[in-house]
DNA sequence: GCGCCTGAGTTGGAATTACCAAGCTAGCAG
DNA sequence: CTGCTAGCTTGGTAATTCCAACTCAGGCGC
């Protein structure tokens, strides 16, 4: 996304979001991280079959935007090396990328069936997203409206 | 993201749905069309100040993969022209977009305030997204794990 | 020490994509 | 039959991405 967004977009956060995760191979990236544990230089390289130097900047971006920490490590007998693990922040992403997984499932079906599945970790039960009220209802779709907020300017 | 993703990727749903998400712009279209009830070229292009050409390429894709529609209009005494109007598939993006715009609200804050709040049509009241499981009950984020589903290919 | 291996990157050049200003086109009003 | 407007094209430039090749640092076998 253009990196210098005017002041009305910058007002949204899903404009500032994208500035970030818009990005080419970025939420790959994190989806690798999140959804398969992903850490390093190397697995993701391979994973996603993205350039090296496309990866380093991403890799960058998403240390700068909270979302990765650099580490080192050292496994046994080598030399110290980068890891790339998740902070809290990346993993409050898991809610968007479930989103969108759930989205693709169903309109962008594949023959293969799904190949993510949100689940309990006591129980195994298979868990989904939805609209909740403040007591933990949860809602219809069709039940829910958006409304311009405090920050927000332009037409209706 | 790039068109001919090879046979793995193709089975992760997230990577088919970022196949027309995933382009720069397409998800801020997706926002002005679900959340401000934008319909026309020339809203989309004054609201975002995306080049023309772009945008034609754009809206033509997010016609094609089913999101939005595109429409003959007439007003008064004016000639027929084309809207852009989402589809049901366009629609069930909301929760794509509310998962980006609440992290964008916690991780990526502004002094503004949110631009946008999500509530419920009847009573106005605030909505979120949550995990729920089979039976509407609210999870805890770090209580969900996703585990490989039948088309997942490749190593833990 | 010397070369070799491996993970994590750089670097250089071609190809794709986006940006910007300008122009085009249908139909309707006057 | 001129102007106006929404919805696009076109042409040239700038920015991104892709790809292959190369570097760099440390540990290991010899």
């Amino acid at each position: 996304m253009r990196e210098t967004a005017d002041e009305t977009e910058q007002r949204c956060s899903i404009a500032r979001s994208l500035e970030v995760l818009g990005q080419k191979w970025s939420l790959l990236i994190v989806r690798e991280a999140a959804l398969r544990s992903r850490t390093r230089f190397a697995e993701f390289r391979a994973e996603l079959g993205i350039a090296p130097d496309v990866l380093t900047d991403r890799l960058a971006r998403l240390v700068d935007a909270g979302i990765l920490e650099r580490r080192k490590y050292r496994e046994a007998g080598e030399r110290e090396r980068e890891e790339y693990v998740l902070t809290g922040a990346g993993g409050a992403l898991l809610p968007v990328l479930a989103a969108i997984n759930a989205w693709g499932d169903e309109y962008r079906p594949s023959s293969f069936g799904p190949a993510a599945i949100y689940t309990e970790r006591e129980t195994g039960a298979p868990v989904r997203l939805a609209f909740v009220d403040d007591d933990g209802r949860e809602l219809d779709r069709d039940d829910v409206v958006v409304i311009p907020g405090p920050s927000f300017i332009g037409a209706a």
